[in-house]
RNA sequence: GGUUCGGUAGCUCAGCUGGAUAGAGCAACUGCCUUCUAAGCAGUAGGUCAUUGGUUCGAAUCCAAUCCGAAUCACCA
């Protein structure tokens, strides 16, 4: 049990013995104490102070007193303000808590619960380049999975590759018209980059044609559907449908390019996957159950063939899941995944990491699933995440504002090179170990940013400014890191247990009492899918860190005692710092 | 128009199952490298928590209305 629950079940336990009144140790509130106040954490007496008809500062009094009495091994002393009781944990317990996990690798790790999570993320269209928001979501599926993975669950990572449709036919379609035979490698350019530069040829292509016609007297909305080289790639499409041998070739071509760009990409920011899915082979899913619902009665037949269910009950439309031609739509493909996946896992929960702009898809989805009773229904859980934003707004591909995110990267790399070149601590590294540094760092940056901020929220990057590497970031915090290992690469720590004969100064105590908190934070970021809980965490640890640090020496401490103590902390520290930034799917360097 | 989400310091964000004087970082300004890494530490300054009303011992937090912004409501994915 964690800390503060304990002593919520110790005040529920103290309650009953001293008024015989029966309050749940859920419904009492703990919080840290501010630090302008002395004490550690705070009961809320204004909850009870009704129900007991007592004064809070005589309920404080007695509450107090009584948890003295009864587990002074935990409580050291008591103060009330107004109506708070604060409460002092012994430096006993601190220095317990510290020679018990100083040297515990799986401190804030929990044993294997068997339980089973999916975790699907990244997904992307194989006709653009990785930008921006696609790092939010890769770096946000990844650390959100090795979050779930330190809480015990067995995690399962998947993508499902949009590689269909006809927005891939019109990069096809470009490169046969403009192309003249060019490859990735004729033009030295990475593959995912060359197809989308055929998209925005194509886009380019089309606006053209449809000015030309609207000249020549046609409506905008005739012009835009007659477009010439949108009605090659509708055929493109049906000749893609029917197995043409010529298309098919083109298209898994094209792909293979895509695919080697992406893979670059992914093992350079780090995604993995234990399972990829194209939609090419997944498109057809879904049909059975298109009938299966039909017969009961959740689904209803137009008389144009087509299939749809009504969830205006539910409060939302009534919604397509066959068009009249029987071919399926998004959603249905997704019931149709979805049950696969459940048939493929049986995982408990299936996450899926996606924007906010398939709020409404996904709560169809598994309102869906549940009216047809799907196993994998109750399962599903929308990860959803605000787009990333411009000062000037919205990236717009069009207009040229998105931010690639190979060339992000590739910054971000540059500027860690520029600013430890500057400091010249590594000037003694090889050639290997500055470009693995300066990745890590350029990396743990970028990484830091996106994974800070609260998903559900839209977050502005402004790239004039480009990303910090001082204060609240990644680069703080691997220097934090950084730092300690300096330390404990001169000073051995051993495996004493005497501290416990030695006193905490308050920044010691500090420090202990946030490293407390590790498991908690660990716990509260899986339950709320939010890795940012667990980033603001760590920069707090790391911040605890420096101060104490800056204060007090370790090398030269007043005692042997007191130096072990130190390192113990310092060592526990780093642990932390290395297990949580791994959680985000953050390195942490040993010098920098 | 319906639904959903958001509005906190100049900027980027915490805090939101109601609790003490609303917190960080950046930017600005002051100090601190002859001692374990100054990518650091300590400090100053900066707020009508969009607005109005309500609920109560207590509201940035809950409720209602209003203003502003975003997403979505496709036989697209």
């Amino acid at each position: 049990m964690f800390l503060p629950d304990q002593i919520k079940q110790t005040t529920a336990n103290a309650l009953q013995a001293l008024y015989g009144v029966a309050i749940p140790a859920s419904s009492i509130q703990v919080n840290t104490t501010k630090p302008e106040f002395d004490g550690d954490y705070t009961v809320v007496l204004f909850g009870f102070v009704k129900t007991l008809q007592k004064k809070p500062e005589t309920l404080g009094n007695e509450l107090g007193n009584y948890l003295l009495e009864s587990d002074s091994a935990l409580f050291s002393s008591f103060n009330i303000v107004k109506g708070f009781l604060n409460l002092s944990i012994t430096d006993r317990f601190w220095l317990k808590f510290i020679t018990a996990n100083s040297t515990n690798n799986n401190f804030g790790l929990s044993d294997p619960t068997h339980e089973r999570v999916m975790v699907e993320y990244s997904s992307p269209n194989t006709n653009k380049p990785l930008h921006l928001g696609h790092l939010r979501n890769n770096f946000l599926g990844k650390s959100i999975a090795n979050i779930l993975a330190c809480t015990g669950k067995d995690v399962i990572k998947t993508c499902i590759v949009n590689d269909r449709g006809i927005h891939i036919c019109k990069s096809m379609i470009a490169w046969q018209l403009f192309a003249n035979g060019a490859t990735p490698a004729s033009t030295g350019k990475k593959g995912d980059h060359f197809v989308g530069d055929y998209y925005v040829m194509y886009n380019d292509a089309y606006k053209k044609e449809v000015a030309t016609l609207i000249s020549e007297g046609l409506t905008t909305e005739e012009a835009e559907k007659k477009a010439p080289i949108l009605l090659a790639a509708q055929n493109m499409l049906l000749a893609w449908e029917k197995g043409d041998p010529e298309i098919i070739h083109l298209w898994k071509q094209m792909n293979e390019w895509v695919y080697a760009g992406f893979d670059e990409t992914y093992t350079q920011i780090g995604t993995d996957f234990h399972k990829v899915y194209y939609e090419s082979n997944t498109y057809l899913l879904g049909k059975d159950l298109v009938q299966k619902g039909i017969s009961k009665n959740v689904f209803y037949q137009k008389e144009d063939g087509s299939v749809w269910i009504d969830l205006t009950a539910d409060g939302l439309d009534e919604k397509l899941v066959q068009r009249k031609d029987g071919t399926s739509v998004y959603i249905t493909q997704d019931i149709g995944l979805a049950e696969q996946k459940q048939n493929e896992f049986n995982a408990h929960q299936s996450i899926y990491v996606v924007g906010d702009e398939q709020n409404y898809h996904f709560k169809v989805l598994k309102l869906i699933c549940e009216k047809l009773q799907l196993p994998s229904a109750e399962g599903i859980y929308h990860l959803s995440y605000g787009m990333v934003e411009l000062p000037t707004g919205k990236m717009k591909s069009r207009e040229g504002t998105v931010v690639d995110a190979d060339d992000l990267v590739a910054t971000m790399i540059d500027i860690a090179k520029q600013k430890t070149e500057e400091l010249g601590k590594v000037n003694d590294f090889t050639a290997e170990e500055r470009r693995a540094l300066y990745e890590t760092i350029g990396l743990g940056a970028l990484k830091f940013f996106l994974l800070r901020v609260d998903p559900k929220k839209k977050m502005i990057f402004n790239p004039e400014e480009s990303i910090d590497f001082h204060g609240f970031t990644g680069p703080f915090i691997q220097y934090t890191h950084a730092r300690i290992k300096s330390i404990l690469r001169k000073q051995p720590v051993e495996a004493t247990d005497n501290i416990a004969q030695d006193i905490l100064l308050p920044l010691e105590k500090q420090l202990a009492f946030t490293l407390e908190q590790f498991p908690a934070t660990i716990e509260e970021a899986a339950n709320e899918h939010d890795p940012s809980k667990l980033a603001i965490y760590i920069y707090q640890l790391a911040k605890a860190f420096s101060s104490f640090y800056s204060e007090h020496s370790i090398a030269n401490a007043e005692s042997a005692v007191k130096k072990q103590l130190r390192l113990q902390l310092a060592l526990l520290t780093a642990s932390v710092i290395e297990r949580g930034m791994n959680a985000l799917g953050i390195k942490v360097p040993e010098r920098m």
